[in-house]
DNA sequence: CAAGGTTGTGATGGATTAATGATGTAAAAA
DNA sequence: TTTTTACATCATTAATCCATCACAACCTTG
């Protein structure tokens, strides 16, 4: 147990202190902030390993207070991760383009939050497990950090779920996910949808994709994997 | 379908009956409990796969079931899904801390409530998250992750069963398993089937496996093994 | 609030896979 | 050798799984 410091910011402090409990809980130091302004205090003073910040803030909101990290210099490269409302993509796609380094969407169980802050402070500490921005396969080029493909040079729009499915398959080549796998990495854990929602976005990127969409591959019985062979 | 055992511990009526509605329509065994005395009682006596125990209960209340349940080594290990009253933070916290799994807040949609069983239901007894994902036996390599077999370097094609079938028997060289140990494996426990329908797996096994095909080593009266030599 | 985009649902049909039961064959027991 | 038992195999039937679609719910934008 490192014990890592995490400043957690959020206005409502039942989940701080829901958060906090369960960090501690498993050896981590904890600080708390009730608003943006406490928050960019507190990381410069304490310069915390982490922050875990929630988007609705009264006051300066959450990507104010992002960019505002972002910017200075003794801030910027703490991790952080979002906390976010059901169904607030577009400021999702916003925290993750100012630097954010994951997020989790409200209601939560403990074991994600946990799962979620243990591989962040992984990849930052350790420097062979950085995911690189860029991933490069077969013919496509997948490009986290503006969250846009294209294929042998052509853009391919995606759709912000497309785009998740797409990467989380592409990031490990020949490996089979199951359908179930597919919607925990990419609306967190039980989230509540049918294994068809899968398929439609499969269809979808198979589509868009064109001739290349074959290397979208059903496994039969199992779920779908991104093909290692050219 | 595997049928785990879940007790439902709820005071009122009609929550009871939707929780175990919509558990027993996704194909699980549903146990009821009115009052906390009852559920311990029960747990001990039935030893359920899941609890999903109320917060709210008249008498002993949930926490103190929850407590109760964690000291009794019979019940201790009996994974719990809490239900509580949106805005009981604390008692979130206090049952997480003895040992809960996981919340819901009431209300709460079938949906979520699936999903949340499903959850916990894989992380408690989905040891394959645990296995080694390669396997390299005499001239195999069986690949967890891809779902994949290949013998000297050529991959072989195998359906869903017939990789569950293979995974099962190379796990343990040597060993002979019986038929319904096979399908208790590979369909979940007492799945109803012909002993005749795992030799129509071996039998495609083995000719999908050519000459390889000997290391699945017939066990007359009793059922078949992977060959431990080469 | 209308239009357009995104995502999820449930139904359908078609393709594949799995299970059955009958029959043949090999191995052990008598 | 004959009988018995268990396994292998095959053709047929049953079950399962996936792709696709039309539509609904929802959000965002104008």
């Amino acid at each position: 147990m490192s014990g890592e410091k995490i400043l957690i910011v959020d206005d409502e402090e039942d989940i701080l202190e829901l958060v906090a409990y369960n960090l501690a809980r498993e050896g981590y130091q904890t600080l708390k902030a009730l608003s943006g302004e406490d928050a960019l205090k507190q990381a410069r003073a304490d310069q915390p390993n982490l922050i875990i910040l929630d988007l609705m803030l009264p006051g300066i909101d959450g990507l104010q207070v992002m960019k505002a990290l972002k910017e200075d210099s003794t801030t910027q490269k703490i991790p952080t991760i979002m906390l976010t409302a059901k169904g607030e993509e577009a400021d999702i796609v916003t925290g993750l383009e100012l630097g954010a380094d994951d997020y989790i969407t409200k209601p939560f169980s403990p074991r994600v939050l946990l799962a979620r802050v243990r591989a962040v402070l992984r990849r930052k500490t350790d420097p062979a497990a950085q995911a690189p921005s860029t991933l490069r396969i077969h013919d496509f080029e997948i490009h986290h950090g503006r969250r846009s493909v294209s294929v042998k040079g052509n853009p391919v729009d995606l759709t912000y779920t497309e785009f998740q499915v797409l990467s989380y398959l592409a990031a490990r080549p020949g490996w089979v996910f199951t359908r179930t796998q597919i919607v925990d990495a990419v609306r967190g854990d039980s989230y509540p949808v049918t294994d068809r929602s899968v398929d439609v976005q499969i269809v979808g990127l198979r589509k868009k994709l064109g001739a290349y969409g074959k290397y979208i591959e059903t496994v039969r019985g199992v779920g779908y994997r991104f093909s290692e062979s050219p």
